[in-house]
DNA sequence: GGAGTCTGGGAAAGCACTTTCCAAAGACTA
DNA sequence: TAGTCTTTGGAAAGTGCTTTCCCAGACTCC
């Protein structure tokens, strides 16, 4: 009479539970209980496919999932099966437009295939994101994007990259959308490239004098578009003062004040490259503040084509980049079961549109 | 000899895996072994505070956990202590700066507090957020927080109250932003206040005939927000006539074809009041192609006070909700230990914020 | 010096599942 | 009708943790 096997069955006290007590949710044990067959024919039920049931059956465990409200506790599943169905998601800020376009793409695949996104803004940059990757890892993710600049904090970026080692060891996969450093898969917006050949048009469409606002020093992103709207002029031979390159944050509020260090500086550049549109904004907001009129005072140009920011005035010309295109791709690269040897990169060209912000009403020799 | 009860242990055979096999991860198991102690030990060490274990034991299982690189499985932790530490995030659409700002003030808190976030985009109303809940209550969530106006499809509405029942019975907790029609704890947008705010301020600057572009017919936000326009022009004898009320998308291009409806009718009213910020600049846009200027030709407002809009030109007459800071309240209320009877609704107003875009020269009788 | 109280380590029982293995029945062949 | 194969249900072993329970040894106390 030691063993009762069958029946009686253990059953946890808190059935008769005091009131403030965590609730009793019901298991899948009392699903086989109600419905008076085993636990691993229950279990084989709702698992269509992992074994044939007889109808019979079948239909009582139904009945009794139906009755009882069950729903299977996912994370004893992924205990069980030893892989889990979430994903993370990793962004600099969630409230930033650049940041949400792209995380939607990523989103809108990754639940349409069943998977579970958690998300975090990680706010303290690349320290941040290993920390998000090490939960990641912690919840045996099954893959993890990263969307945003690296910075130039190579030690920093070291300590992520063990920590993507880590993560990939343990069979989760990584895609990037940024600078290809990392050695993972990347979305590689061609920043570079994207800011060259907007300087070459601002030249041809007469502009000869610019300053650039330049975004936060450590942040590659800013950093390449900086690089490459130099080079850009430097095809036309135009130079770029260094003292016309004024650093702030990545921020509408960045692009103010950096508009402010440049006026204060007794700039009077004939057009502003402001790295990205959120600070075009900014710093458009500050002409505005300055009496100086927008294309005639002073040309704007930014970069993103935020499709928030399309209806500002003047327009604003800017270096589209198709960002929730982008966060689908990254999708795609990272939810596909296959797994490449080598980590691919897929660069994103931009593509450059004029617009009213840059205008020159008679071309200026 | 049946039974090996020590030492040589059970060991799964994937240490010697092929090579494209699933990565073997390291357990607590291994830990323990590779410290030398006890399963037991291994996990009082790493749960500080269960209990004390003596300094050269933890010494041991520190070092090994770094050796090894381990990291506790969360999900199994999960299970074991039948308490998760997720919670669950539904916005309409992520992309959307309105729901993102909001997402951003719980998830700060949130993760601060070292909740795991999910997040998705319930494109397809109340069906999707009902599903999103039960997919939470699968993954034994401690919140959820739905963040949107509810719709006055009641079928949908009362599915979705069932999810919410179940996943409180649980013992999760569900917040919500917006109506309060779900008996839940709600942050609940002043909108018809708001609304009727903005109408009369809007009437005391001058203005004397109104349209509305009114946002999808189902959105009770929207509805709330024509309402109380409508209630606010009453006070002051204004009428507004249905015609002038057009129906479209809660989106920038439903702002802009609502704003072609109206112009097609015929409407040529003074003031334009556009239920959000983001249908108002579509509104703007519109305007433009047709050559009217805005704040003399037409007048228009908006509402939610979205940052990155606040330098369309001209800048947005519009009402100011704390979007961020009602993302904060929302994760104050589900996140806190305790658990009131009663479901709290916490009124949020709004303040009306006047800009050029409704400005009137010189004040007209 | 024996009774009583701490300590702190480990075996084992959970947690809510999946999956393997076994066995009894039914279907088929010869 | 015996022998083989194919179902199909259930017991039991995993999955990676936590936590309860037990027990040996160290310590105090009179």
């Amino acid at each position: 009479m030691t063993d009762v096997s069958q029946g009686g069955r253990r059953r946890r006290a808190n059935s008769a539970a005091r009131p403030g007590d965590a609730p009793s949710r019901v298991t899948l044990q009392d699903v086989a209980d109600r419905a008076g067959v085993s636990l691993t024919t229950a279990s084989r039920v709702l698992n269509e496919g992992s074994r044939r049931v007889s109808a019979s059956m079948a239909g009582r465990v139904h009945q009794a999932v139906a009755e009882l409200g069950y729903l299977a506790n996912l994370q004893a599943r992924a205990v069980a099966t030893g892989q889990s169905s979430t994903v993370g998601v990793v962004v600099h800020d969630i409230a930033d437009p650049y940041f949400s376009s792209i995380a939607a793409g990523f989103i809108e695949v990754a639940y349409s295939r069943g998977l579970l996104v958690c998300i975090t803004s990680a706010s303290a940059g690349e320290a941040s994101e290993r920390e998000y990757v090490s939960l990641m890892r912690a919840q045996r993710a099954r893959a993890v994007i990263l969307i945003g600049s690296r910075s130039d904090d190579e030690r920093a970026r070291a300590s992520l990259a063990a920590e993507i080692g880590a993560f990939s060891r343990d069979g989760g996969r990584v895609v990037c959308v940024g600078q290809d450093l990392l050695g993972v898969d990347t979305i590689m917006p061609e920043n570079t490239a994207g800011a060259e050949a907007l300087a070459r048009a601002l030249v041809a469409a007469g502009h000869r004098s610019f300053a650039v606002l330049a975004g936060p020093r450590g942040l590659l992103t800013a950093r390449d578009r900086v690089e490459g709207f130099r080079a850009g002029l430097r095809a036309w031979s135009v130079d770029l003062d260094p003292r016309a390159v004024v650093h702030g944050p990545f921020t509408r509020d960045g692009g103010y004040e950096a508009m402010s260090g440049l006026l204060a500086g007794g700039g009077r550049p004939g057009c502003v490259f402001a790295v990205n549109d959120v600070m075009a904004v900014g710093a458009l907001a500050r002409l505005r503040a300055e009496g100086i009129a927008a294309p005639a005072g002073m040309a704007v140009a930014g970069f993103d084509d935020i499709l928030t920011l399309r209806d500002v005035y003047p327009p604003l010309t800017t270096v589209r980049l198709p960002l929730t295109r982008m966060g689908e791709l990254a999708a795609g690269l990272v939810l596909a079961d296959d797994r490449p040897g080598q980590p691919r990169i897929i660069p994103v060209p931009g593509e450059v549109i004029l617009r009213d912000s840059t205008r020159t009403s008679p071309p200026r020799a």
